[in-house]
DNA sequence: ATTTTTACTGAACAACGTTTATTAAAAAAA
DNA sequence: TTTTTTTAATAAACGTTGTTCAGTAAAAAT
């Protein structure tokens, strides 16, 4: 039956479509203000429509949350050939923070925001999260193997240099820079996170 | 004129009498979702009422971090008496997690909500976040007057300490660890500080 | 050719922040 | 004391929002 395959497809690019939409509108708009109507205009459909393809609006938070952790994972993929784990654990740093800076709204869905509504998460929604968190505590493992980190509990290492360069970025993200430091001071974030990787090597 | 006197009283009573409601309901049900109307309901006036004291949702926004920042300065200011200023500085990292813990809802609207719309803030309106950042930065100038952090720029440091804790504190406070951490695991929260602490030490 | 299924939409609902015209009460002026 | 003016409060409405549902037109199946 190729008739049902081609309306399984369509509908599909139809998802798709609104997927993508209503993710460009997003990080243009942020996610609070790009609401359900804006989306219907800009594909050409009515506000109803697109219920046909997604529950609600957390749904839709869900699926580009979903888009924006896949790219989170490429980044962290790139992460160098260093022969020395370490070198390779500083460098994460940055790619976090490359990510971070070139998708703030994407960051801000992942990290940040609560859903809006009621939270209903499929068991491997975060799969990629904990697959990007593994290749932390890969590296972490690696130091601990190459010598360095002696006595430390790779877990909480690795939640410590999370949280670390989470607290950085998302300072910045959320504009919280100002609420205890006057002037603008983007140098201190990038300072910030070199001066956390020169420590790293001494703990 | 005792009339006018007491006139301008009820005025400031009523304000506060909104602005004690507000916070109420924030601290209960988070900012976006206390509603104008809900507020309201709860002081048994109009919603119309709210905006003869306050411009809008914003304004309101605004005083009731002003009243969260007070009680986070007044956290700041249980530093301990220990002469070591490195043991005071570790036990700074304490009464921050304490204050947002304590007040989770507070921790939200200073630290990681953007205000609802348009912002315009009075200029001393950080004052009480530039102040306890002060106290962080001279603990961290007391500490390299005591020998510690050679060469290390106090203010890339104090930035980096605000950050790490704040990173912590907000994975925590907006239920992000799951996000790259399978299990609930709130001893990491604690042991990572802890592990901070330890650190610093050697810096 | 007729029935059934599908994709879509217009109109409506409830809740939101906010504004405006109006009213009742209090204060000031006569 | 009576009249005028100022004040405080509100009901009703406006334009949003997310979401639902009855209805429609086209496509597919019979």
């Amino acid at each position: 039956m190729g008739i049902n395959e081609r309306r399984e497809r369509e509908k599909q690019e139809m998802r798709n479509f609104i997927l993508r939409t209503a993710a460009d509108l997003f990080t243009e708009l942020g996610f609070e203000k790009t609401s359900i109507r804006t989306i219907a205009e800009k594909i050409e459909y009515s506000p109803a429509t697109i219920y046909l393809y997604f529950k609600d609006k957390n749904e839709l938070f869900y699926a580009i949350s979903q888009e924006a952790f896949q790219l989170f994972f490429k980044y962290f993929q790139t992460v160098s050939q260093d022969a020395d784990p370490m070198k390779r654990l500083q460098g994460l740093g940055h790619i976090y923070f490359k990510f971070a800076f070139e998708n703030p709204g994407y960051y801000d869905l992942m990290f940040i925001l609560r859903a809006p509504m009621d939270v209903e998460e499929t068991e491997d929604h975060w799969e990629l999260g904990h697959q990007s968190h593994s290749v932390l505590t890969g590296l972490v493992n690696e130091c601990i193997a190459a010598g360095y980190f002696k006595g430390r509990d790779p877990d909480v290492l690795s939640h410590l240099i999370w949280s670390t360069v989470h607290g950085i970025v998302s300072l910045k993200v959320r504009d919280r820079m100002k609420v205890y430091i006057e002037e603008e001071r983007t140098d201190l974030i990038y300072q910030s996170l070199d001066l956390f990787n020169d420590i790293l090597e001494k703990v």
